[in-house]
RNA sequence: GGGCGGUUAGCUCAGCGGUAGAGCAUCGGUCUUACAAACCGGGGGCCACUGGUUCGAACCCAGUACCGCCCACCA
């Protein structure tokens, strides 16, 4: 077997099994057993792999190939989304480049050139995610615009108009004057930005003194029409109704009383622009104000503003009319101020707040049932704190803004007669129809695309067609996403989920990890600080960066993820390290599997300790893995395994078994013992499979099994009847002796070659068994050539002694002692050991401990103290022995 | 302004009531025929701070500090 390479070439084999699984149809549903099915969330369609989705997808993949393994009807169902605003952005900026814009070509020309580049580059992340190793079905993939799913999207619309959530107005909405277009509340960011806060007087019309209004925009004041202060407040009790002089302007607007105006603030009277303020909007309703819109869609003044302002851009007109009002005398005071800034989350343009005609959907109803149900347990969050969240949004949650001023996106299916009358209908058919002979025309808007991807998971399954896949995977497993799209993308699918389908659409939301670069900040793409996955993969391979990824992913705590430097990802090159371990234990049983082909992968019963010992700590690893899976704790099946594997299987297992296993002799023996190690192995890596698809495909294709591949093997399971904890604790205690001899020789600068000598002395005659039983293992482990058991250590004119588990050590060195280091260390193995011993007689002295603590805690307390007292006592007659030499 | 996380070995992070663990780094020793991407051994921590609950706290409670997120109409 010399043609297995020594180290672990990842590359080779990822492909290979890749389209092995494919082709064989691994990754569909089986269609037999309990369902399990996801639906992924569907990236953007422009979107290229970063960190965060490795992570998103690999916690996919683990969960599926484990419950396929586990015999579950799998499904996981990928695909993209259509992105308006982002992708409408990658077109445009492309456009820019070649000096064209698209006004310039049109509607129709824009969304052929969008389509023809969606067709040709869309989609690069489904095959990044092929790359990942994700076992997703591929035939199933969908896209938000596929003509099914608009469908969907025109179903929803129809039904919501029907039922009366679909409403048009007039508000002031977030308007981006860079993307041209309304943007949701939630697609808002706020940021400090440093600035100013102008102080303005505004004269009464019978010139009776002024009122000082504080503005961060004082360009707004164009529009104003009234200046509001708390009915609660002093100053202006009396003033109230009063008409005050618009500087520049010249017009009259009067003072009113309204108790969003904070006293605490500045003067306590604010300025009301009601066309560029959300709430001087709501003021303005409450007070039947004039709405006077000054800024148009471009973030420039407009003709209402007047000359010489129109035209302007908002922040040179704010300059303009500063002077202005310095001219005039009106400006009390000009402060610096950190003033609180709504950005577009698209492009980080500053959002002008603008009165404008929208479509909305009305959302207090449909949110309540998707609040029951988290509130009733029903959709249970992972970690559990984003419930509440989920929750605190939910119940003050606002309508919301669902026109978009795009083209690339799903059109408003509206169409207005002349008349001005609205015909809601599935389709530009169906429209004509309802309209007979009379002329229509559609809205020009398009729809959020949050309105598209909130019907996702039915959608994807067929809806609003009774399709045999809606039927049978609806509702899914669980929801695995990002934290930052919990109120953007959950939440409305567990709206439309219960108001389309009557039924959840999932019953767990997996909040997994957010990776931030190595100094904790988000990962960005423009700060040149993500980091590239395929680079990752290139480097170390599908398994290492999953893996890495798994053991960080803890329930839902954020993770850093350094960069490559210099070809290096310390973090995943611990992963890799752990990969290549793998392969070369494997590599180790597949060596001395040769010629021997009726070995089978099946336990031999034994009563050898180490047998009993690793079937049971297998076992453990089996219950523990599983329940780790079942509770989303990914980070702790991945350590569980890195421990089982690496620790107790390799350095401890393959060791102890090494000399039977790889013996020249062909006997049953031998045969049982390579059936059994070949057990643990095959067993562990079906284990490891969900984490780390290929590795553990390429060495079980290469062991004796049942079966045609590890994808569709049985998950294994724990039984209690493997349980032993008498074999863990012997177990323990071989391993404590055999430490303890190279800790003396490491300490003792004794070479590793020579073979020592070793006496153990123990008054437990089941310890003197044990001993003696695996005296064969330790000598091989310890380098022993000589074991002698005994009571009591005989004494010993040179020799290193110590003390273990009640077990008496000694190590005799004639010629070879350094009587200063062995004083040495013995001094600091007493130490050691009083410091422990101080501890537990500390809690022992105190009365209340044994009276309040269980009983157990306590004898096991007394038991320990008893056990440390005695061996300090022997290690101190050692020492009086070594001082005389 | 409100809420949620984090603060544990030099670094990255586990642990979340019985007085601390891993990987990397470090120090010493090993090419012991599965693996030097490895093996063997060692050193290193008042578990951010201050109180409280408890027989017992890194772990629970209250507060403080710093870091990071989220929400919010203070012009």
């Amino acid at each position: 077997m010399t043609d297995i390479p020594k180290a672990y070439e990842p590359h080779s084999v990822e492909q290979k099994w890749y389209e092995t699984w494919n082709s064989r149809g691994y990754f569909k549903p089986s269609g037999k057993g309990p369902i399990y099915s996801i639906t992924i969330p569907p990236p953007n369609v422009t979107g290229s792999l970063h960190i965060g989705h490795a992570l998103c997808y690999t916690i996919h993949d683990v969960l599926i190939r484990w419950r396929r393994m586990q015999g579950y009807d799998t499904l996981c169902v990928p695909g993209t989304d259509h992105a308006g605003i982002a992708t409408q952005n990658v077109i445009e900026k492309q456009l820019s480049k070649e000096g064209l814009s698209r006004h310039a070509l049109g509607r129709e020309k824009f969304l052929d050139r969008t389509w023809q580049f969606v067709n040709e580059y869309g989609g690069v992340i489904l095959t990044q995610l092929k790359r990942l190793g994700c076992s997703f079905d591929w035939d199933r993939e969908r896209f938000t615009m596929d003509e099914n799913y608009v469908k969907a999207v025109m179903e929803c619309f129809v039904q919501w108009w029907e039922a009366g959530y679909i409403y048009r107005g007039n508000r002031v909405i977030n308007w981006c004057p860079r993307c041209l277009t309304a943007i949701s509340d939630i697609e808002v960011e706020r940021e400090e930005r440093k600035s100013k806060l102008y102080h303005l007087r505004y004269p009464f019309k019978d010139g009776s003194g002024y009122v000082v209004v504080a503005t961060t925009r004082p360009e707004t004041m164009l529009g104003d029409t009234a200046v509001a202060a708390n009915p609660a407040d002093e100053r202006y009790r009396d003033l109230f109704g009063k008409t005050l002089i618009l500087p520049i302007v010249g017009s009259e607007i009067p003072l009113i009383a309204d108790d969003y105006a904070q006293p605490e603030f500045g003067s306590g009277a604010v300025k009301v622009t009601p066309a560029h303020d959300s709430n001087d909007f709501e003021a303005g309703l409450r007070h039947d104000l004039p709405q006077i819109t000054v800024i148009d869609i471009h973030g420039k003044m407009n003709e209402q503003a007047g000359p010489p302002y129109t035209g302007l851009d908002r922040f040179e007109a704010r300059e303009r009319i500063v002077a202005d009002l310095e001219a005039l005398g009106v400006i009390e005071k000009i402060e610096d101020y950190d003033v609180p800034t709504a950005t577009c989350a698209r492009c980080h343009t500053i959002i002008e707040p603008l009165l404008s005609e929208q479509w909305f959907v009305r959302m207090k109803e449909l949110a309540q049932p998707a609040i029951d149900v988290v509130r009733e347990g029903r959709v249970k969050f992972v970690p559990e704190r984003y419930e509440r969240t989920y929750l605190d949004w939910m119940e003050n949650i606002r309508d919301w803004t669902i026109s978009r001023q795009l083209w690339w996106g799903h059109r408003i299916p509206v169409w207005t007669t002349e008349d001005g009358q609205y015909i809601v209908a599935r389709s530009q058919e169906e429209a004509l129809a309802k309209a007979g002979d009379r002329p229509i025309k559609q809205d020009e808007d398009v729809l959020d695309t949050w309105f598209s991807s909130a019907l996702w998971p039915h959608a994807v399954l067929g809806w609003p067609e009774r399709t045999a896949d809606l039927e049978h995977y609806y509702p899914t497993s669980v929801l695995i996403t990002a934290r930052d799209i919990i109120y953007l993308w959950v939440s409305r699918m567990i709206m439309t989920g219960i108001y389309f389908k009557e039924e959840i659409p999932f019953s767990d939301v997996y909040i997994y990890a957010t990776v931030l670069d190595e100094h904790g900040k988000r990962q960005s793409k423009s700060l040149g600080t993500g980091v590239d996955p395929l680079d990752v993969i290139e480097l170390y391979g599908t398994d290492a960066l999953r893996f890495s990824l798994l053991i960080r992913a803890a329930r839902g705590q954020d993770i850093r993820f350094a960069p490559i430097r210099e070809k290096r990802q310390p973090q995943v090159e611990e992963a890799r390290n752990f990969a290549n371990k793998i392969w070369n234990a494997s590599r180790f049983v597949m060596m001395n599997l040769a010629g021997a082909e009726e070995v089978r992968s099946e336990w031999v019963e034994s009563d050898a300790l180490a047998d009993r010992w690793i079937l049971a700590e297998l076992n453990e690893t089996i219950d523990e893995v599983t329940r780790a899976l079942e509770e989303y704790r990914l980070n702790e099946a991945a350590q569980t395994l890195y421990k089982f594997f690496w620790d107790n299987f390799c350095d401890w297992y393959i060791e102890l078994t090494k000399s039977v296993v790889s013996s020249r002799e062909d006997t049953a023996e031998v045969r049982a013992a390579r059936s059994r190690i070949v057990y643990i192995l095959e067993t562990s890596l079906r284990l490891l499979h969900p984490l780390m698809p290929y590795i553990t495909e390429e060495i079980w294709q290469r062991l004796p099994h049942r079966g045609e591949s590890i994808m569709v093997a049985p998950w294994p399971e724990a039984s209690a009847s493997r349980e032993d904890r008498k074999a863990r604790e012997q177990m323990q205690v071989l391993i404590a002796v055999i430490t303890k001899v190279r800790n003396i020789r490491s300490e003792m600068n004794i070479p590793p070659q020579s073979r020592l000598r070793l006496h153990v002395g123990t008054s437990d005659a089941g310890a003197r068994e044990l001993i003696n039983k695996n005296a064969g293992q330790i000598k091989r482990l310890a380098r022993v050539e000589e074991i002698t058991i005994s009571e009591a250590l005989p004494e010993m004119k040179s020799a290193a002694r110590d003390i273990v588990a009640g077990i008496e050590i000694g190590v005799p060195l004639e010629g070879l002692i350094d009587f200063d280091k062995e004083r040495e260390r013995i001094k600091k193995e007493i130490e050691r050991k009083e410091n422990e011993t101080r501890g537990l007689a500390s809690r022992l002295d105190n009365p209340s401990f044994a009276g309040r603590a269980p009983r157990e805690v306590v004898d096991q307390t007394r038991q320990r103290h008893a056990e440390l007292r005695a061996e300090i006592e022997k290690l101190r007659t050692t020492l009086t022995g070594l001082s005389g030499q």
